[in-house]
This record gives C-alpha cells, sequence and structure tokens, in this order.
DNA sequence: CCTTGACCTTGAGTCCACTCCAGGTGTTAC
DNA sequence: GTAACACCTGGAGTGGACTCAAGGTCAAGG
C-alpha cells in the first residue's frame, strides 16, 4: 500500500504517516523500488491501533515506548501489560471526568429550556 | 479573594488565572486599593466552571465566546443554548470513542493476563 | 526531451494552552 | 530605610502533536 493509500484509509496526512515513523511510533517502512513507502498489512494493523489509542488522549510518548517494547519480544510483556494497565485506569479517570461535564451541560441546556419557556409564555400571555 | 488563594482552591497557576482574564474568558477581576486582584463569589463560580468545561477538552475560544455571550444579557440565550448544544455532542462522542478505546483496552490486557498465565504454565509443568 | 505527479528528505513553522521571566510597585516587619 | 513578600505588567518561551515548505528523485505520458 501506498502512503496516499494509507493516508486515504485512516484519515491521516502522509505527512503524520512519515511522522509517526521518524519519531520511532511505527518501524521503518519498506520501501520499494523507487524508495517510495510500500505499507504492509501488519503497518496497518499497527497504525489502526495507534489512531484509536490517540483518539482516547494517550500521548505519542507512551506509544513510542509501547511500541519499542513491542518490537523487543514476549519478555517485554509484562512491561507492556503494566502501560496498558496504568493507561487504562487514567482513561477510566478521564471519561468518569466527562460524563460529569456532560451531565453538567444537560443539566444548563434544559435550564435554558425553561428560562426560553416562561419568556415565551410572559411574552404571549 | 486574592490570586493566591483561587489558586489554591482550584489548582489553578496564578498565571493562569491572569491568562484567562487577560483573554476574555473572565471579565477584569475588580482590585483593591493596592491594585491587587480581588476575587468575588462570583468570579469564583465562572472559574470553576471555566475548569469544569476545561477539564472535558471544550476549546478556551468557545468558552471565551460563551461567556462574551453570557454578559451581554438575556437576549443571548438562544445562542448560548446552541453553543452549550453543540459542545454535549462534541463531548458526548468523545466519550464514546473513549469508552471503546477504554474496551479495547481491557480486552487486551486480559489477553496478555491469558499469554502471561500460559508462559507460565509452560515453565512450572 | 520535457513535463507532470507521486513521492522523498530535512528542517522550519503553527496552534493551543499555558508557563516563565524581567523589571516594577505597594505594604509589612525588623 | 531596607529587606521580604505578594502582587503587578508585557512579552517571550515551552511542550505536544502535528503541518508545511523547499528542493530533489523517479517513472510514465505527450
Amino acid at each position: 500500500m501506498t502512503i496516499a493509500e494509507v493516508s486515504k484509509n485512516f484519515h491521516l496526512s502522509p505527512d503524520t504517516l512519515r511522522y509517526y515513523e521518524r519519531i520511532g511510533l511505527i518501524p521503518p517502512v519498506h520501501r520499494n523500488s523507487s524508495g517510495f513507502r510500500d505499507y504492509t498489512e501488519t503497518d496497518c494493523r499497527r497504525i489502526e491501533f495507534i489512531i484509536c489509542m490517540r483518539s482516547a488522549g494517550l500521548p505519542l510518548e507512551v506509544l513510542i515506548e509501547y511500541m519499542q517494547l513491542y518490537m523487543q519480544g514476549d519478555e517485554t510483556i509484562p512491561a507492556r501489560k503494566e502501560i496498558l494497565i496504568r493507561q487504562r485506569d487514567e482513561l477510566a479517570q478521564r471519561i468518569a471526568d466527562m460524563q460529569k461535564t456532560l451531565d453538567r451541560l444537560n443539566q444548563k441546556i434544559s435550564i435554558y429550556d425553561e428560562r426560553l419557556l416562561r419568556r415565551e409564555h410572559e411574552l404571549l400571555g
């Protein structure tokens, strides 16, 4: 797969894909005869994983560390698991906080609804 | 209330408090005789609201717009409500996405658990 | 041959949300 | 009166995550 195809599939700019490679988030991508990147299925699965984690706000730094451990094989499973657990816990906390804000927004919206209804009532009645 | 007290109560640096005022997120805070800021209860309630919204990732730009409308009185209620609805919907979407990532992290963690158990089993058995 | 277009590299620029700094003022404590 | 301290201002710096620009290579089409 060319960089353009991967870019299109994942809605990620070619610049970002190259950037991820440059910072060691994904291992160097294989090149074709003209030196162009040729992404494998494996590359794509990794990219998809990264996008998913990034969408939840996991920092690149953490993902880089995770991926580097991943490349080193099975001995790093405990370390990788630790990272995932930590990130999972932090994420759960963020979700809980955001849920509170969501509730508050809903509450505020319904208060505005009431106020608008009252105003309408006053104007018409 | 002095800036130091507000800072302590809300775990927000004095620099950030001044920054919020400078960008128009909160209206100019009243000063005491020596020119120091003296925060009112109203100021504090606004700051608390901002912190809550920021913790859910609402951009400063949106909060500034909301606060500016707020200062203009009741005619801006419909516009404010629109902002809140939009932000609520986006937030709900973000939470849903994050929940998916959370599920995926949990799944991955339990896979690691299994693998570690198997390895232990192989080593001991 | 020359142009076009997809890709390459390196390095600089951008955006957001702070955060820090230098230099200054006013009150209190010794 | 001078030192310590809490605060002030304007402006510059930082960190994270991209994003863009300049200049170059390569293969295909006219």
